[in-house]
Order: C-alpha cells, then structure tokens, then sequence
DNA sequence: CACAAACTAAACTAACCAGTTTAGTTTGTG
DNA sequence: CACAAACTAAACTGGTTAGTTTAGTTTGTG
C-alpha cells in the first residue's frame, strides 16, 4: 500500500507540506493561496498539483501526517513509577499541558475547530488520532493506579475527562485566542490545582 | 455618544448584522462575501458600505452585539436560594451548559478562535464581555457559598475555573468538532461529574 | 409638495485564486 | 549517452472578491 517514493520526491514533498502548515496556520483554510505554498515550499504550482489533487487534498494530507505524528508521540509517553498518586498525576498534567501548549498543536486544533463544519471527516480523523488515544492511555494509567489503591472512581472515563478537562482552563483557553497570559493561571498553577483537586475527588475511602 | 438611529435605518442594520451572522458562522470569515451578505439582508451592497466602513467592521460589528447580548443575559441570571451545595452547584451547571453549547455560542465561539490570530482585539473584547463577566459572576457565587459553609477551596478564582472546565469536556468537545454524541458523555452525564468532583474536591472539613 | 437623507440596481476597478496547460529543463538510471 | 520521470517558469481559463461609483428611486419630515 506503501508507495516507494524516490528520495527526492519525499524531500519535496515534505517541503509542501511543511510550507502548506506554516501557510494554513498562519492565514487559515480559505485565505491561503496555492500559489504561496508554492513559493514557500520552492516549488512550483505544477508540482503541488502533481503530489495532490487539490487543495482540499493537501489540507488533509497535513492534518493526517500530524496526526501520525501524535500516535507516534504517545506511545512512547512513559511516566515515573511512583507510589505516590500525587507525582504520578503530576507528570501526566505536565506532559499534557506541554503537548496542548505547544504551537504547532495548538495552531492545528485551532484551525480543525474552524475548519469542522466544512470538513467533518477530517476533525474525525484529528479527533480519533489524538484526543482520543491520548484519553485511552490515560484511561489505563487511572485504572492502574486505582488497582493499586492509589485512586478511586467510579467511572474511569469520565475521571480522565474531569482531569484532562481541568488541565483545559483560563491559562489554555488565553493562549487559544492570543490573550496575554494572566499571572493568576500560570501552567505550574493549573497543574497544580487540577492535581490538588483530581487527588480529593478520587481519594480512595480510608479502611 | 449614542447615533439618534431612524427606526427605518436601524431596522436594515439590524438585517445586515442579522445575515452577516448567519453567513459568517456558515462559511466562515473569509469564505463570506459581502455580496451574499447583502442578499440574504435583502439590501444593496452599497448600503452596507454605508453602514460599515469594511467587510473587518461588519465583523467586528456582529462580535460586539454578541458581547452586549451576553452581558445581558448574565446579569438577569438567576440561582435557586437552596441550601444544599449539590442544587446550586447542579443549576449553576445546567446553565453554563446549555449555553456553551447554543448554536449561535458555539458557532461565535469557533469562529473566534479561529480568527484570533488574525483579529486579537476582538478576541479580547469578546472574552472580556463574556467568559470573564461570567467567571465574575460566578466566584459571586462561590464566595457566598464558601461564606454559608457549605464549600471550601484556598483560591476562588481557581475553583472556578475547575469547575467551568469540567463542563467542556468530551460532551463539549464533540459539539464543538461536529462529531456524533458519545451517548456515555451526555449532557446530564458531564453536569452530574463535574457537581460529584466539585463537592468532593470542595468539601469543607468537618468540625 | 418639496427637500434631503437613505436607499436601490448595476456596472466597474483592480486584484486574487484554483486548477490546467505548454514547452522546456533537470535528474537519476541503465 | 539515452531515456523517462520529475521538475520548472510562465501563461492562461474562468471565476470570485472587496470596495467604489453612478444615476435614479423611495421615504420621512417640515
């Protein structure tokens, strides 16, 4: 199914694509010109139109190589084996507000929000490749701290969303659309708290 | 300050805002034309120019009266006199949801942050009159309830914004990209979470 | 009824854009 | 060196767009 692509193929190819994100983050779907892919990627039109069949076409090879990427990253997340459910939740929140912070995933989630109800499958593709795996591996770190007395729920997937959703606050949300961040939510901040609270949500039950 | 409008005039530009906004969280900013505007207005293009000194002011225009809009609705908002945390809490709630996840919210809402790269002023206009106020307002809530007894947490401003979060969780997340509900993430289901978590996390110590 | 403000349709400018085509050049391979 | 695949610049098609202008019409008000 894989096709065997000439070096300099793949080379171009990555140039495209890594032109036509730049482009697309900073302009948008609509507002980014063909041509100026092109000209970024040093390229010509004819090339772009040889490697994709339309915009269109490029728009989701981007989100698709991201989401490559993401699956990649995740599986080779690994955490401190710890007994204390406080550090181990701690690294989690970390790593996640680090990932969500970053601003090549943060542009790509803006523009598959605003892309969505023009392009439903692929927010489902983006959706599927990253959120939902990254909740399916926290779903079984929360069940294996729980196995081990650490923590207690009732329902380990609404638990992972409360404390991913948690790690989703002012301090994210001022990034996601350009507001100078407030001292008063800091990461460290919201780290801290979305584990402060996590822990007295799920305390186990003394006995 | 405020334009002696003629009742004819400020019927026409409330059409315009109207269609503007339909058009705009249709297609998007920059996939809306003024033309088209100005058809589903059912007015002439140079009328809108006579209005708005450019297709940036109409959008800017639609962000403002949306500002103003919420800015109403939240300070006619009103609470259950309850003495039970977990009634107020679950009111408070239900409102929050059901506004964030309104049509015409949600469709401001993704178009802001798809533009705020673009158009950061509005973006902070927008925060400013709607999240914010209503943060505001709920720390308002959250103080007295911290004052009656029947919740405790270190940083108000915090708590709140816990709470708010776990609202936006998967159930939110999927509105927001246009993806099927999840029928074990419904909206009663993410209420229900988030009120059980708040009362653990904020529970105030015996004694 | 007269007058001015607000409106209308329609044409126009000057630019932009997705996608194609053409004719010629570079590049790896046998 | 010969050949085919991949590439290039540049022109071109058919269409769209923001914003302006023009000439004429509707509308409320004195």
């Amino acid at each position: 199914m894989e096709k065997p692509l000439s070096p300099r193929s793949a080379a171009k190819r990555a140039a495209m694509l890594d032109a036509a994100q730049r482009c697309f983050l900073e302009s948008g779907y609509a507002s980014t010109s063909v041509d100026e892919v092109a000209t970024r990627a040093g390229v010509s039109k004819a090339t772009i139109y040889a490697h994709f069949a339309s915009k269109d076409d490029l728009f989701g090879a981007i989100i698709c190589r991201r989401c490559d990427d993401q699956a990649e990253g995740l599986s080779s997340l690994t955490l401190p084996d710890s007994s204390e459910a406080r550090t181990i939740l701690t690294a989690v929140a970390q790593r996640l507000m680090a990932l969500f912070l970053a601003p090549e995933v943060m542009g790509i989630y803006r523009i598959v929000i605003a892309e969505a109800p023009r392009h439903p499958e692929l927010a489902k593709t983006w959706y599927e490749a990253g959120p939902l795996r990254g909740k399916q591996r926290l779903c079984e770190v929360f069940d294996d701290m729980k196995r081990r007395g650490m923590l207690d729920f009732v329902d380990t997937r609404r638990a992972v969303d409360a404390f991913i959703s948690m790690l989703r606050g002012e301090c994210f949300h001022r990034v996601m659309i350009d507001l100078p961040p407030n001292p008063h939510f800091t990461v460290e901040a919201t780290i801290e708290t979305a584990v402060d609270f996590a822990l007295k949500a799920f305390a186990p039950s003394q006995g």
